[in-house]
DNA sequence: AGGCGCTTGTGAAGACGTGCACAAATCGCG
DNA sequence: CGCGATTTGTGCACGTCTTCACAAGCGCCT
């Protein structure tokens, strides 16, 4: 399940706080999620909580851990080094939480040679020797779209089986390659048809009229994290 | 629905490449989903398609913008002038999308002052003021987890209904809020899943085993984006 | 004008995720 | 040792999303 991460970072909070146990209801709460799926989640992961009690902090984490597959520190190869690939390169919540970054690539010569955090970038050129030498299995695109394409076909060539995507554009890959992306704008994009939706009915409970002038009011809407209460 | 915008940016590559009108099969390519569920997306907008032509491009963009809230230019302020912070400043697929980067705040007064992308940080005891003046709806957290919050309220204070979260913790944030959460992180971590199933799939097809030691490959798993072809 | 091929829009069926509500199990205390 | 409070694990029902399959509609070519 993908929210086994929340949970993760949710006992990994509770295990800094001193807590040893923790019910489904705190836990749940702790990742904004619902008692009944939070439990039904983990009784997927075999049964780890003691009824009266609750779940082992401890043991629960290391769980979840493995699950995941983060007993092994990853390497990670990240792949342009434009704005958002200097920030990523920086962002020290990959190496918290089970990743090293392994090598930074760009096409591009005159950033090659640059030092990020300590790693010196490579040409892309550079990517086979790499990827043998430090066994990458997860790449990331953070280069523009017109680049990410051609960027996945050298990494899968390599071996890479799993890709993290922050170039708005879909990538194609062989079946067996997983992709997941991030796009930041996009995600600016679904808070503006909220907002959007939210001004159409405070300025017009109920409005008919055409198709062209119709409100978005009548759109399914599954919101992400709403009301949370206090 | 949230996959409106993934349309409108494949809208927006076809236009470019002078494509005047697309088939729902085209365009479902393009976008990386079921050309049913395309069309049945679409269809809820009203309907803007010719049988047996396919949809006009141009005033399909019109229509998915006029209902994602894109015909105004969004003013957003982002919160956190740090690593991230710094790449989203930076990062210009916010402005050709529809956004403009009306604040950069931070509390550290040792970056209030530094100019990024033309835009001077301010301090965040400023939000109040600059609110008021840029009509700010939107807002970007991109601080350490330990100040999301916190500047979640300052943000809700002011009367930003739709925050945009990057901080690794959950928000409090009272109803008729959005939150939307992006973790790098958590990205990774479901990749680092795949791959410890893919790894486990491979090397021991069929495993039995204690609970403790059992393999991941029983998860139900709902990939985003496998197998797309060639 | 008529037919043919192509594409949209949608009804229905199925898969999936979600949440409730309750039985089973465990601990602590008298 | 037994009882009650508490919490897990799960069967069931419900709503949503997805996909197939096909009728309806449109344009083009003859």
């Amino acid at each position: 399940m993908a929210r086994l991460p929340e949970y993760l970072r949710a006992l990994h909070n509770l295990a800094e706080t001193g807590h040893e146990t923790v019910s489904s209801e705190g836990l749940a709460n702790a990742a904004g999620v619902n008692s009944a799926k939070l439990r039904k989640d983990l009784s997927q992961l075999g049964s780890y909580g003691t009824r009266g009690v609750g779940y082992d902090v401890g043991l629960l984490i290391d769980q979840i851990e493995y699950v995941l597959g983060l007993t092994q520190r990853r390497a990670v190869a990240l792949v342009g080094v434009g704005n958002l690939g200097h920030a990523l390169a920086g962002y020290d919540g990959f190496a918290s939480r089970g990743f090293r970054i392994a090598a930074l690539l760009d096409a591009d010569q005159e950033r090659v040679g640059e030092e990020i955090n300590g790693l010196v970038v490579q040409h892309i050129d550079e990517l086979p020797r790499v990827a043998a030498e430090e066994s990458i299995a997860i790449g990331v695109i953070a280069t523009p779209a017109a680049a990410a394409q051609r960027v996945a076909d050298q990494l899968v060539a390599v071996g890479v089986t799993s890709i993290l995507n922050f170039a708005p554009c879909v990538l194609s890959v062989p079946e067996g390659v997983d992709v997941r992306k991030v796009d930041l704008a996009i995600e600016l994009q679904i808070l503006s048809f909220h907002e959007h939706r939210k001004a159409s009915l405070t300025a017009l409970p109920a409005a008919g009229g055409s198709a062209l002038t119709a409100l978005p009011g009548g759109l399914a809407v599954t919101e992400s994290q709403e009301a949370i209460g206090t």
